[in-house]
DNA sequence: CTTAGCACTCATTGAATGAAAGTGCTAACA
DNA sequence: TGTTAGCACTTTCATTCAATGAGTGCTAAG
């Protein structure tokens, strides 16, 4: 375990290696730190910092920096929280407050938020629809047996793809199915409904073709839509001024099926989570930091929203305005939603 | 006007600066295009396509590059379209094939494909609704009177935006709206429902609170959505190894809106559009060249797809792509419109 | 245990240098 | 008169070299 001074170093070392993105040296930490010890004596502490993996050299005649358990310790058991100023609690309510006219503008709308007060990168992972309430369905017969399939949630989210049916169906008969669902079904969970239908198909023979394309409608494989926002700012840092490097981010930013899989990983966990360089288990990202938290509809977790940015990020920031940002998208959602009053 | 022996190495000059992006001198044109003359008198040539604004020096000692002029020389006179190969032809049909589950996803895929090709970035314009017909809507009341409105179009668009209203419309009342605009509205174009409205507004003095609703429901402004693929591949030019310039190029990519109305204003045109560099008209992108085309619904110009890339461009190539992802796309609209048998 | 002092190590910077590439001009040539 | 060879001049680019300076590790004294 570190002892008091120790902590005292590590903390400024990577508060200052954070502030300023150069390594940092004992003389530094002497000066700017009042901790009434001489850079010999630091220099001391530091190396035996670096032998318990707390920090690292670039080369031998530079100061140090942070590694990811440097880190680690640093956001756990160093750092304050830094709340947000008053002034950016308003920006953001302001921005929620006009009105809304589509859902899907809510989580661009946020990415863009989270970029803009961050100068990192925001995600927006919207509401799995697995977790989502089904509330009503529209079927509209196209040509050649194609149907539109119109699937709206709880949350007013709206889903919506064509399936082709092999026997074109009389529109009688589909009006009478999509009555039937709506009637039955409005409100359950569409998890529910999947695993309802998945064993009817396994039991019902009869009137399988039914079955059949109540099982495409309901399903939604790996759909989940990831909003980015302010995808430039990863330029902004000195860590990315190589090309070849911001270039391998960039590729790995467009990967929207990786950052989703990564994101939808840490949507278990209460509260704000963050992740560090290789604790994302991610190489192609393993030289940046998320910082994540759950939004919720009513009170059930529905999607993941959050950060991307460098490792050498402003974590005190970052996670309250992550933390922040949640509860507000949830507010605003579980107000839009009308399974209130269910 | 320019003589055959000026024209010939002006298009010396620009093909062998568009493959090789370095300034091209006297004694390359003169060794790698067989014009039998000598550098001495290909420089005397340079120096008078350079006063008539053909050609620019970037510095003293630095071979010839092309100017905007010089580029729309090229485009309209010198060049020969380079056909597409088979093997790409088959790659583009290939992706065409599949199941199409969305409208949308067409448009991302198109902007995919056109960017992968041309190693470009690609740019795809949604079908403008103000141009669609009208085939169904659908409205779902949600809580507070707010209406969820589901807008379909004929070629299998979907649109929905919330809509508030003050005082709550019973659900019967609501019902019997919505089966008569879509008994008496579809298949008619959405521009010509607009105006309808609007001089029903104008006139109507009873059922005003219907027809401001109604005026709601089918105003749409300008949510047109852009569709961009490979955008990284900007990195990938010799042009953009600045970090500086290429920042401010994807500032400039990440402004949809700046991009959607400088495309919109190429779509009146027939065929593929090329504007090189200060053409555009739009500062923040004066270093780009822009390829556009427009793709149809039946016949009817709807939407505009393209590629965006610096102004050292293979035109050649990327002319011939356009031109056949447009008809690519046109035709996989048409066929999945159902309004072909009205 | 703390600190001053010192030798040592690298990265960074800036100046100097020398190709390489290319031009413009002049004068000779067909 | 148009074309070409030749040459002086520019400018960029890569390389080398030394100076600079930030920072370390170690040792010995306080």
């Amino acid at each position: 375990m570190l002892n008091e001074r120790k902590k005292k170093i590590l903390r400024a070392v990577v508060y200052n290696y954070i502030t300023t993105a150069i390594p940092v040296g004992s003389r530094t930490v002497a000066k700017k730190y009042r901790l009434h010890l001489s850079p010999a004596t630091i220099r001391n502490c530091m190396a035996d910092l670096e032998e318990s993996g707390y920090l690292t050299h670039p080369h031998t005649s530079a100061g140090r920096i942070p590694t990811d358990k440097g880190y680690r310790f640093y956001v756990n058991s160093l750092m304050e929280r830094a709340d947000l100023s008053l002034e950016e609690k308003i920006r953001i309510k302001k921005e929620y407050s006009h009105r809304i006219n589509r859902i899907d503008q809510i989580m661009e709308e946020t990415s863009q938020v989270l970029s803009l007060l961050s100068h990192y990168t925001g995600l927006v992972l919207a509401p799995n629809l697995e977790k989502s309430i089904f509330h009503h369905l529209e079927l509209v017969s196209l040509e050649n047996g194609r149907i539109l399939s119109i699937l709206i949630t709880g949350s007013g989210l709206v889903k919506n793809k064509i399936i082709e049916t092999e026997k074109i169906l009389p529109k009688e008969r589909l009006g009478e199915i999509l009555n039937l669902i709506n009637d039955r079904l409005s409100n359950l969970p569409l998890k529910r409904i999947k695993e309802f239908i998945s064993d009817q198909l396994k039991i019902e023979t009869s009137a399988r073709k039914i079955w059949e394309l109540m099982n495409q409608i309901f399903t939604w494989d790996g759909v989940e839509e990831l909003y980015l926002g302010g995808r430039i700012n990863i330029l902004e840092h000195p860590e990315f001024k190589d090309l070849a490097r911001s270039k391998s981010i960039f590729q790995a930013l467009e990967e929207k099926r990786l950052l989703a899989e990564v994101l939808s990983k840490t949507a278990s966990s209460e509260g704000v989570r963050v992740l560090i360089g290789k604790e994302t288990r991610c190489r192609k990202i393993r030289d940046l930091s998320l910082v994540t938290s759950t939004y919720r509809i009513n009170g059930r977790p529905v999607g993941v929203l959050g950060i991307i940015g460098p490792r050498r990020m402003e974590y005190s920031k970052v996670v309250s305005l992550v933390d922040f940002m949640a509860k507000m998208v949830s507010k605003v959602l579980t107000n839009l939603s009308h399974t209130t009053k269910v």
